[in-house]
DNA sequence: GACTTTAGTTCGAGTGTCGTACTAAATAGG
DNA sequence: CCTATTTAGTACGACACTCGAACTAAAGTC
C-alpha cells in the first residue's frame, strides 16, 4: 500500500473537502450510526454534499452501509457506521515494568489490546508483532503513537528525561518506525495519553476540559483544554509530582521535602498504611484495598493520603478550572477510600466562594488507559482533516 | 454604519474565502508592510488568488497601497499596509480604583488611550466618550472587551465573582453595549488581556506559550498556550493567589495561611520592607525601589518576597511550561530587585534535571495592559476569520 | 536600447458547495 | 388494495473560490 501522507495544505477547495469530510467523520464518531440525512443535519452540510463524501468513504472503506432501519414514518434512512474495517490506530506503551498494545478502528472499538510484562524497549517489537500481525491483513495503519512514563520533547519524537526507563536522549519514534507497518510515528507523554483515553473512553467523557492524574511511585497529569492537550513550550506540561504540597516533613526522591509525591505517591502511601510494596503498584494498591475493609488504621492511613491529594487538586483545580478530574494509576484501585477524603478536602479549599468543584472520578480505564489513549492520538489527524484517508484505492 | 457580524458557517467557499483573508490579514499583521507577491509567499496562496483578496480588502478600505520601494532588480512590488483607516478595537478596562480606554486599529497602532482615577463603573460612559468621540468619524469599531478584576464567566459577559469591585452577578456586556458605538462586546478578565497584550505587544512577543502575572493586593495569573488564552471549563482558570507555596505562618484575607499571595502581594511585599502603603500599589512600589537603592534591609526583605515569588513560578511552570513569564502590577515596578532572587529560587527548583527554565522578564506595558490586550481580543475575530469586514461598503 | 528580472493581472480549468427539482421507499388511512 | 403523505437520497445547474499559465507592466542591467 502507498503510505498515507499528511496534507498540511489547506488553502484550496480540496482542503475544504477535507474539512467536511473530516466533520463527517466526527459526526459519525459522535453520534454513532447515521443516515446521510442525519449527517448533513449534524455537519450543517447541504444534502448533496454529504451524499458526494459519503461516496468517497464509501470507496475507501471508511465507512459502511448497515441494514436500514425502518419503523418511521417516510422512506427510512440507510445507517452508515463508521465500522473501520480498514484503518487503525496503534497504540504502545512502554513502561518500567510492562509493555502493552492496543488497535483501535475508527469506530473507536478495541480490535486487539495486550500488556505482559518487560522491562525495556526490546519487548516491543514482539508484541507488536503478535498484536498487529494477527489483526492486519486488509487494513492499514494510519499512525502508531508510543507512551511512555518521560518528558517527552515538542518534537513527538525523543525522550528528554526519564527518570524509571533508560531511554533519556534516544529518538524513539524511529525506534518504533522500524517496528510498525506504516503511518506516522509518534511518541507521547503517558499520562497525556491516559488523559486522552479517559475523554474519548473513559471517566471523562463529553469534558472538554479535564485533568487526570496518574499514582504510581511518582504523579504525573494530563491536561486537556478544549479537548486537546496542553503541552507547554516544550513538551513538558504536567510535572506536578514535586509541586510543594506534601506534608512538608516528608522527604522526596528529588532530594527536597514537602513534593506532593513525597505525600501521595506509591510509597508514601504504603508507608501512611504500613503496608509492604508489591510488584506492582496496582497490586499493592489491590491488598491495601482489600485488608482497609476491615482495619481502620489502614482506612485512617488512606484518608490522610486523601487529604493531600485533595489539597494538590485544589491548587490545580484554581489554575486549571477542570470540568472532571480523573484519577487514575493506584488511585483508581482505592476508589472512594482517597476519592472521599480527596473531596472534602477540595470543598474546603477551593479558593474562591464562585469557583466550581471540579467532579473528581476514578479512572475507568485501568492500566491499558495509556495504550488506549496512545492509539486514539494516532487517530487524531483523520478527524481533524489533517490526513485524508478517500485518495487511497479501495483494497 | 450596518453592524458587522460574525459569521459562523464554514463550510462553503466563502468560508474558504475568510480564511484564507484572515490569513493575509495575519501576514500583514506580523510581517508588516508587504508586497502582494510576498503576500503570496507568506500564505503559501497562489499570486492571482492575493490579488484577489487583496482587491477586495481595499476596497473595504482595511488596507492600502503605500509608495512603491524600489532599488531591488525588477518591477518594483507596491507594498501593502494594514494602517487601518476604518476599523478599530476598543479595550476598556474598569479596576478597582481607575478606568482605561484604549483605541487600537489593525495595524497593532494604538490611535488613542486614556486612563483616569475612578472607582465604580459609571465613569466608563464619560471616558469611552472622551477618547472614543473624537477619535471615531470614519472609522468603525469592530468590538469592544472590557478587562475586570473579577472571576468572568465562560460565556465572556457576566461575572461570577469579584472581590474588590462592585460588579458580581451583572451582566457587564449588556451595560457596555449601551455606551460603545457598535460591534460586539464581551467581557474578560484583566490578567487574561494583559497576558494577551503582553503576547502581542509587550515582553513576551513572539512567544506561543507564556505566563503573566500581576502583583497587586492579591495575584493574578494568565496563561496563553499556542497563542490562545486557557480558560477552563468555566472560564476561572488562572487563579493562582491562594496557592499554598508562601510562607505557612503568613495569614491570608480568605481565612487560610500559607497562600502565596500572602507571602508575595502588596501588603506582604510592603510589611517585608516596614514601608506604608501608598494610594496605588504603583505608586507603593515605586516608593520601594528608590528606598532599596540606599536601604540593604529593604533590599533583604524585596529578597525574601522575590525567592517566595520563584517557589510559585517554578511551581506553575512545572506544570505549564511556559516559554516566557511576565511579572506584571507592582513586580514590573520592582524590576531585577524581585526578579533576579526569583531566577534564582526558580534555577534551584525546577522539578527535573531536563526542565527548561522560563524566561522571567518584568512587563514592558505598565498599567495600560490590560486595556490594550482588551482592544487585542476585540480585533481578534478579524484575524482569526470569524469575522468579515469584506462585506461592508467603503466609507 | 535590448535584455533580464520581478510584480501583478487576466483567463480558463478544476474543484467544491448549495438549493431545487426529482426519484425512491417507507407508513397511514380509507 | 390503492392513494396520499412523509422522509431519504440523487441529479443537475448555478455560483464561489483557488490555481497555474500566459500575459502585461515596470523597474534595473549591460
Amino acid at each position: 500500500m502507498p503510505p498515507l501522507t499528511v496534507q498540511p495544505r489547506n488553502a484550496g477547495t480540496e482542503g475544504l473537502r477535507r474539512q467536511n469530510t473530516a466533520a463527517v467523520l466526527r459526526s459519525l464518531r459522535e453520534h454513532g450510526a447515521s443516515s446521510r440525512a442525519e449527517l448533513a443535519q449534524h455537519t450543517g452540510l447541504a444534502k448533496a454534499t454529504v451524499g458526494v463524501i459519503v461516496a468517497g468513504l464509501e470507496a475507501a472503506g471508511v465507512v459502511v452501509e448497515e441494514d436500514v432501519r425502518s419503523g418511521t414514518r417516510g422512506r427510512p434512512g440507510r445507517p452508515l457506521t463508521l465500522r473501520g474495517e480498514r484503518h487503525v490506530g496503534l497504540g504502545l506503551e512502554l513502561n518500567v515494568d510492562y509493555v502493552s498494545a492496543v488497535v483501535l478502528d475508527l469506530g473507536g472499538t478495541v480490535l486487539a489490546g495486550d500488556t505482559r510484562p518487560a522491562t525495556g524497549p526490546d519487548a516491543l517489537g514482539g508484541l507488536v508483532r503478535d498484536v498487529v500481525g494477527e489483526h492486519l491483513p486488509g487494513r492499514e495503519v494510519v499512525g502508531t503513537t508510543l507512551a511512555v512514563p518521560a518528558l517527552v520533547r515538542g518534537d513527538d519524537r525523543t525522550v528528554a528525561w526519564a527518570p524509571n526507563l533508560d531511554v533519556a536522549g534516544r529518538d524513539l519514534a524511529a525506534t518504533v518506525s522500524g517496528l510498525v507497518p506504516g503511518g506516522a510515528v509518534q511518541v507521547s507523554n503517558d499520562a497525556n495519553c491516559a488523559a486522552y483515553a479517559e475523554a474519548h473512553h473513559g471517566a471523562a467523557r463529553g469534558a472538554r476540559h479535564a485533568l487526570y492524574l496518574t499514582g504510581t511511585v511518582g504523579i504525573g497529569a494530563g491536561i486537556l483544554q478544549h479537548g486537546e492537550l496542553v503541552r507547554g513550550g516544550a513538551g513538558f506540561a504536567g510535572e506536578v509530582g514535586h509541586v510543594p504540597v506534601g506534608d512538608p516533613a516528608a522527604a522526596c526522591g528529588c532530594g527536597r521535602r514537602g513534593c506532593w509525591e513525597a505525600s501521595v505517591g506509591l510509597h508514601a502511601m504504603l508507608a501512611a498504611v504500613g503496608m509492604p510494596e508489591l510488584d506492582t503498584p496496582l497490586r499493592s494498591a489491590e491488598a491495601v484495598a482489600a485488608r482497609a475493609l476491615d482495619d481502620a488504621g489502614v482506612r485512617a492511613g488512606l484518608e490522610r493520603v486523601g487529604h493531600d491529594l485533595g489539597l494538590g487538586i485544589a491548587m490545580l483545580s484554581s489554575i486549571l478550572d477542570p470540568e472532571v478530574v480523573v484519577l487514575g494509576g493506584y488511585f483508581a484501585a482505592l476508589g472512594d477510600l482517597v476519592l472521599a477524603p480527596a473531596r472534602r478536602t477540595l470543598d474546603e479549599r477551593l479558593a474562591s466562594p464562585a469557583q466550581v468543584r471540579p467532579d473528581l472520578r476514578a479512572s475507568t480505564l485501568g492500566i491499558g488507559a495509556a495504550a488506549l489513549g496512545a492509539a486514539e492520538q494516532s487517530l487524531g489527524p483523520v478527524f481533524a482533516g489533517e490526513l485524508d484517508l478517500t485518495g487511497q484505492l479501495p483494497g
